[in-house]
DNA sequence: AAGAAAACGGAAAGACGGTTCCACTTCGCT
DNA sequence: AGCGAAGTGGAACCGTCTTTCCGTTTTCTT
């Protein structure tokens, strides 16, 4: 007779369904604890939170990378679409200006997502992917903007995703409105002309907030 | 008769001759040591460079801190005598640009400084002090090129400060160019009034790049 | 319902870096 | 030169994080 399960050669087996169930707990668990230590968060970190066994994340994910990978696709997804989103805006400056806001924001709530963003191309194949999907979308948004005779034409993609990075990293998870602030100065350098400069928010950054430029997170132990 | 060592209450005993030449030979290794890698670099690494064991390093300098402190009194001294001289510069845009330019690629060549100006604050006393030296210093070149209508009101020794440290993380120790660029693209957001865009310099960043953000400099093992 | 296979958990083993400690050396003094 | 104190080096120790391994549990199939 025929086989229930045809002899798909690619096939890789489905998981059991407690597998795949405990799949999903470790995937979100590793979102949010790499969101909030950073990719080299311990795995049994990652266990603990997600309530299974070490050895249950490690027979899953046997390279870090593999779990890195899993999680952080659909994140790049999201910064694509929000690329996408902003160049479609009908108000080329404006839409690059609230990515660049929106950019610093996520990286500054999401210390795995910088890490990942930036290590692309370093090793793992499938998050280099990623960025190579991301790279057309920021382009458009730049292109869109200089077309438009908004943004200065002598720069390039890379350096939007740059500035981004750059201020993501000010301030620390809590100090928002100091990353408005940088964002705004850096918009004021990057539009093709103004007369006055635009106002910044009025919050003078404190010492501590130097701090967070190197050191985002302290892991509290 | 007197004594040939008056009983100086505050004297904390002359190191022997011995001790003094490693003591020297640890502070030149460390600066060497964490320059390169950070401030939290292995202690055994900066022994190794010293050419000493590291229970000289423990017993010379018993926390990390008492290492620091000794080191970067006199890398602030620099990063001072800095700012005083760009603030005295006849051009007051001329020397906050040159400032911001010279202390982005002092921080981008040396990782520990950065760090150090950084976690001033935070803990090490004597730091804390030297942070205090500074700010001084750059309000003044602040004020300065405020006063002389060329920089914008709006921002404070703190934005400049923080600036440094921002453009002073991209590219990498090789990518003085790009930082270059970005040093442009702030200076147009920073100044009260520009036309066209100042052109930046012509280097189109790359994928590495973007890493160097995050991971300035993996330590080769 | 029963047997076989897949998956589980967490203890144990291993790798790694920071810190301590003490037998030995060097220095300074008389 | 000889003695005591200060200083030295690096092996051993300790805590932390990573990875493996295996006795038990859960799921799937018939």
């Amino acid at each position: 007779m025929s086989s229930v399960t045809p002899d798909d050669p690619a096939a890789p087996r489905p998981l059991r369904r407690d597998a795949e169930r405990n799949r999903a707990l470790i995937l979100a668990a590793a979102r949010e604890v790499f969101a909030a230590q950073g990719l080299d968060a311990g795995f049994d970190e990652v266990a603990r939170v997600a309530g299974v066994g070490v050895g249950t994340v490690y027979r899953r994910f046997p390279e870090r990378g593999d779990l890195v990978e899993a999680l952080f696709q659909e994140e790049v997804d999201a910064v694509v679409a929000r690329a996408q989103e902003a160049a479609a805006d009908p108000d080329p400056w404006h839409g690059l200006a609230g990515f660049l806001r929106w950019g610093a924001e996520a990286q500054a709530a999401d210390r795995g997502l910088a890490q990942v963003l930036a290590a692309a191309g370093h090793g793992h194949e499938r998050v280099a992917q990623g960025r190579d999907r991301l790279a057309p979308a920021v382009d458009a948004l730049v292109r869109h903007a200089q077309e438009a005779g908004v943004l200065r034409p002598d720069v390039g993609g890379l350096d939007l995703g740059l500035a981004v990075a750059m201020i993501g990293r000010v301030g620390g998870p809590e100090r928002a409105e100091l990353r408005e602030r940088f964002t705004a100065l850096v918009l004021d350098g990057l539009c093709v002309r103004r007369d006055a400069p635009t106002p910044l928010p009025p919050v003078l950054p404190t010492e501590e907030d130097m701090a967070q430029v190197f050191e985002p997170v302290r892991r509290p132990r």
